[in-house]
RNA sequence: GGCCCGUUCGUCUAUCGGCUAGGACGCCAGGUUUUCAUCCUGGUAAGAGGGGUUCGAUUCCCCUACGGGCUACCA
């Protein structure tokens, strides 16, 4: 029997997911699901300086919202927790004294400020600065120094952090799942930083420790991971671990000018990039989400999913469950993709038309009691009449408050094209006409009304595009006689008077 | 600067050496709806450039250009 397949997304809880994050956590899923496995959720807050409170909750209310839940993470144990990094800091430290003991790390005592020193003087120099095998001799650290240096050293206290020792004239063939082999010659590779001095591991360290104890299968992250899959490797093999598959996703681009979508983009150009509306703790600044803009998960998801990945076939929506279907990582792009808000738009409408009338109209029933509106209309009929111009459900009562509240004032464009002088004369006939018919169904209404027009042998604009204009306000809206058979005879020919009165 | 990854219509993309280069979004035009939108039909528009390999390259290789990422005691 094959190892069960488990993936994990782990992101670090700087602040609100931004849809780049959605996207590589609902690949995981999918991967997941796809292969039964398991979709863990880690949280990687290592670095307690940038620790933003509220951070972790939104980004399990997004998954959930995305309807691509956690099958292990906080909260959720399966066996291979605790899933916070904070929380199994007393794990890393065994493994870089391993790293050490075994001669693949050692101390370095250099301070943050000599090395920017370091990195300063290089950059006048027009060289980069490395801390690897060229230089690593002659720096503050337990290569250099002596034995009893390095051991007085931490006896006095001295911060010190681990570094990884890089090794010297290696050709590493590394392998992405997406990207197929990729080639690194190690001595450009640095001696990355494993355990900070502050006592916690890095990132590099404590991703390679919990995906191991976790028994992690298939990393699926985003490409800007892509340079430390050297280092990576490198762990792995010095730990004496087998090494997960990797695969790099490639990044979300803004859709105008250049390079990743990042945080600030989205309100800066009018579309949402966070799944869920976020209220800055510090600043109290808020930034747009999806939810709180309307869309819908499914689409937000569907469009998400077409990200840099494709089926290979024309079929472009797609069902959670139909994505799980025909999911497969060898069909994920290379190169990163220009995120476009129109076409999200156009995945939304998608679903708002696909969905249930009744369970549109309790939503709208919902929109109205918030405007208070007290209504004894059919509101699965006024859907059914309006939905199919509708991209949001909110757009519903712009769509159609005509139908509750009578129009206050009357659009000019319209009545300059259609309210001519003699149409105060013909709406008053007109009034008249409704009056007498008993049946105010609208196939009876239309037949009477366009019988009459007939008989009077003038245009039907004449007549039809004023009567729109007093029962809407504008020339817009679905079937003219529908929506007056729908508010009644005689809401109908109060709004007609009203009109001609203001007109 | 160094290293790594990438490059097909404006955008997302299909094409696993044979292409009149397909689809979707957008845009434009026509039709339907005696309004508007929806909807339908059609149109617009692409292989970065240069070398190879090959009977034949969008597809394979190299170079250049361009784009992106990384280059922190951040992830």
């Amino acid at each position: 029997m094959t190892k069960k397949i488990r993936v994990r997304f782990a992101p670090s809880p700087t602040g609100p997911l931004h849809i780049g994050g959605v996207r590589t956590a609902l690949f995981n899923y999918l991967f997941a699901k796809k292969h039964h496995g398991t979709f863990v959720l880690r949280i990687e807050d290592t670095d307690q300086t940038r620790y933003v409170a509220g951070a972790e909750e939104y980004i399990k209310d997004a998954l959930d919202w995305c309807t691509i839940p956690f099958d292990e993470g906080p909260g959720k144990d399966g066996g291979y927790g605790p899933y916070r990094q904070s929380e199994r800091k007393h794990l890393y430290k065994k493994y870089a004294d391993q790293l050490i003991r075994d001669g693949f790390a050692y101390y370095a005592f250099d301070t943050a400020d000599a090395l920017d020193q370091h990195r300063k003087d290089h950059e006048t120099k027009g060289k980069t600065f490395i801390y690897n095998w060229h230089n690593r001799e002659k720096l503050d650290n337990s290569l250099s120094l002596s034995a009893k240096e390095v051991e007085d050293n931490i006896n006095n206290g001295a911060s010190y952090v681990i570094r990884f020792k890089s090794p010297k004239d290696e050709t590493l063939h590394l392998t992405d799942e997406i990207r197929g082999d990729i080639k690194i010659d190690t001595n450009i590779l640095d001696d990355k930083i494993l355990f900070k001095s502050d006592g916690m591991p890095t990132y590099h360290l404590a991703n390679i420790v919990d995906d191991h104890l976790m028994e992690i299968t298939h990393v699926i992250r985003g490409e800007e991971w892509l340079p430390s899959l050297a280092l990576h490797v490198l762990l792995y093999r010095a730990l004496g671990w087998k090494a997960p598959s990797f695969s790099h996703l490639p990044l979300i681009l803004k859709p105008v000018g250049k390079g990743k979508l990042s945080k600030r983009d989205g309100d800066k150009m009018g579309f949402p990039v966070f799944p869920l509306q976020w209220t800055d703790p510090k600043t109290n600044e808020i930034a747009s989400g999806y939810r709180e803009d309307g869309y819908l998960p499914e689409a937000v998801i569907n469009m998400l999913a077409f990200l840099g990945w494709n089926p290979g076939t024309e079929q472009e929506l797609f069902s959670l469950k139909e994505l799980i279907q025909v999911f497969d990582l060898k069909r994920v792009n290379k190169a990163g993709a220009k995120f476009d808000p129109e076409k999200t738009k156009w995945f939304q409408q998608q679903y708002v038309q696909k969905m249930d009338t009744k369970k549109i109209s309790k939503q709208f029933a919902n929109l109205l009691s918030e405007k208070n509106i007290v209504t004894s209309l059919d509101l699965d009929i006024i859907v059914d009449m309006i939905k199919e111009r509708a991209i949001f459900i909110n757009d519903l009562w712009d769509l159609g408050h005509f139908f509750f509240v009578a129009p206050i004032e009357y659009d000019e464009k319209a009545i300059k094209k259609a309210w001519k002088e003699d149409t105060p004369t013909l709406m008053h006939e007109l009034t008249r006409i409704l009056n007498d018919i008993s049946d105010f169904s609208s196939e009876n209404i239309s037949t009477i009304v366009k019988a009459w027009i007939t008989g009077k042998e003038i245009g039907f604009g004449k007549i039809m595009m004023p009567l729109r204009i007093a029962l809407v306000g504008s020339l817009q809206g679905p079937d003219i006689f529908e929506i007056s058979s729908m508010i009644g005879k005689k809401e109908t020919i109060q709004r007609i008077e009203d009109a001609i009165e203001k007109n």
